[in-house]
RNA sequence: GUCCUGUUAGCUCAGCUGGUAGAGCACCUCACUUUUAAUGAGGUGGCCGAUGGUUCGAAUCCAUCACAGGACACCA
């Protein structure tokens, strides 16, 4: 590590640092202001008559981007998290030697210093901080990707998304949205007087969804675990329990591949209400986004790709119908299990012909329906066959009050009055059970301590999940679940795979 | 999992049908006290993703592998 040259130099030039007298990585920083805040409070500077005013002396930090060196004097421009400021450094404002000694042959873009001095207004018309004391915080011995190209490429921002982030500052932008709709999302529900928890992420038995698990060991019990794949199961043990309303943020993980909507690790929202049906968490999901695009100050019309987005234009539609409607199946077979099969086929699309008719159903949904559902659409009474967890509905026993939330041709938010009936979920399992033994291996084990909760009475809930990973997507026009997250799954590199070994 | 396209200096990229490796930025030396991707002069810098093969000769052609991007398949 370090060998290269450009790093040996900059080592070099840490120790002349050193020799020199000062600390190439000192502790001791003074800065009194964030440097947004000194142009806010400077913003005055130019109508001053001297443009310039020294009795305003504040000290700003940060790195430096870019380096002007013009023989005794310099502009600089340094960043901080806040914004990005330019300084004007001069030899004779400085201590004897300071600037030819140190300053001038040591200090280059990428490292960190902090400068005091006074406002002014060069001829250009720039608010600049004029450097009357300079110290050297941090030595950055790798020099930084090209100043005006940035590092484009897309391996390198992800696995080194410290280097992303130091060069392209639209990128914090996204991460600032993203913290703040978590923020917002976890206000939301508090306000309403939800109480956050935090439930197990390693599962004796993996529930909740139908996905593949990552599978860990406890070497103390002997026994393997599964990370979980939603924490549905325990949320629902809760209410049994008298808590009546819940919602846990956090990670799930599913054992499958990684593309531009998946990372095997993502982040869902799932909220458990007790005396509520799936009809009010349609109304609590509109006044969810109402919320979250009145406090980021988004209008009701984003971009997205292409497309253009109505967050003023929610619907509703039953899944049956949506399969006429919306995707242009003819209404006469999608009743028929064997007119699905032949229409299919007819499409040059792949059948399971073991499938039942609602698995059937969400098939004709999958191929014909869900990318043309751009304005926010809640596509409601599915199939009883493809809802293990889904309440009956009373007036249709063959459908479930359920709804999944589309925008943009993408799933966003799953929900459903929730089955509180122990004896149809111990069938449903065991419905699931016979699935896996037809080889679909997502599909639910059967959780009996999960059962047995339910024989104690669970009020009628609802509960919903929200891919929060994907909202955020929506909200920030991202097209790749990577640029979303800070520190996406890759692949290891070879040199780490050697690593590994030695 | 399949197909397509990439991988050349610290970064951004050229490199044609095989003939000793190029530019800009950065870096080093020099000049320059109001610059804006500062400028001018000179210079250093490469296991051409990895391993094999074809060839007198490979960054270039072929094969295998690794990683990435995109599309499809599966999923949220």
């Amino acid at each position: 590590m370090f060998k290269n040259q450009y790093i040996q130099q900059r080592i070099a030039k840490a120790k002349n640092i050193q020799d020199l007298g000062h600390n190439p990585y000192s502790n001791d920083s003074t800065r009194d202001t964030t440097i947004s805040q000194f142009h806010y409070v400077n913003s005055d500077v130019e109508t001053l008559d001297e443009k310039r005013d020294e009795k305003r002396v504040s000290t700003v930090a940060g790195r430096i981007k870019f380096f002007r060196l013009m023989g005794k004097a310099s502009f600089i421009k340094l960043e901080d998290e806040s914004g990005i400021l330019q300084i004007y450094v001069t030899r004779d404002n400085l201590p004897e030697g300071f600037y030819n000694n140190i300053f001038k042959k040591n200090v280059e873009v990428g490292d960190i210093i902090e400068v005091k001095g006074y406002p002014f207004v060069t001829n250009k018309g720039e608010l600049t901080l004029h450097v009357s004391d300079l110290n050297i915080l941090t030595k950055s011995i790798s020099p930084l990707p090209e100043k005006f190209h940035g590092i484009t490429d897309k391996e390198m921002r992800y696995r080194q998304r410290y280097l992303d982030l130091i060069m392209n500052s639209d990128v914090k932008k996204t991460f600032h949205t993203r913290s703040k709709v978590i923020s917002l999302t976890r206000r939301f529900f508090e306000d309403k007087g939800f109480l956050e928890v935090e439930t197990p992420m390693m599962h004796p038995i993996a529930g909740g969804a139908n996905a593949k698990p990552f599978v860990t060991h406890h070497n103390a019990l002997g026994i393997d675990r599964y990370l979980r794949i939603a924490p549905e199961l325990y949320l629902k043990r809760l209410i049994v329990g008298g808590f009546e309303a819940v919602f846990e943020i956090n990670r799930n993980f599913r054992n499958e591949g990684m593309d531009a909507t998946h990372n095997p690790e993502f982040t869902s929202i799932e909220f458990y209400w007790a005396y509520k049906t799936y009809k009010d968490l349609i109304e609590v999901t509109k006044e969810y986004f109402n919320y979250l695009f009145e406090h980021l100050n988004l209008p009701k019309i984003l971009p997205y790709g292409d497309m253009e987005v109505n967050y003023g234009n929610f619907t509703e539609v039953r899944l049956i119908d949506s399969l006429h409607t919306i995707g242009d199946v003819p209404k006469e077979i999608c009743e028929d299990k064997d007119k699905i099969i032949v229409f299919l086929k007819s499409r040059h699309i792949d059948v399971n012909e073991k499938m039942n008719l609602g698995q059937l159903q969400g098939e004709l949904f999958d191929e014909f329906v869900e990318e043309k559902l751009i304005d926010p659409t809640f596509i409601t009474h599915y199939p009883v066959e493809i809802s293990p967890l889904a309440r009956r509905s009373d007036a249709e026993p063959h459908l479930t009050e359920r709804f999944e939330l589309f925008i943009a041709g993408r799933e966003i938010a799953n929900a459903f009055s929730e089955l509180n009936d122990p004896l149809d979920q111990l069938e449903r399992f065991e419905g699931q059970m016979s699935a896996k033994d037809n080889g679909d291996d997502e599909a639910h084990e059967m959780d009996a301590d999960f059962v047995n909760a339910l024989s104690y009475g669970m009020a009628p809930t609802a509960g919903q999940g929200i891919g929060m990973d994907r909202l955020v997507m929506l909200l920030t026009n991202q097209h790749t679940i990577r640029d979303v997250l800070l520190f996406p799954a890759m692949k290891p590199q070879q040199s780490e795979l050697e690593e590994d070994k030695a």
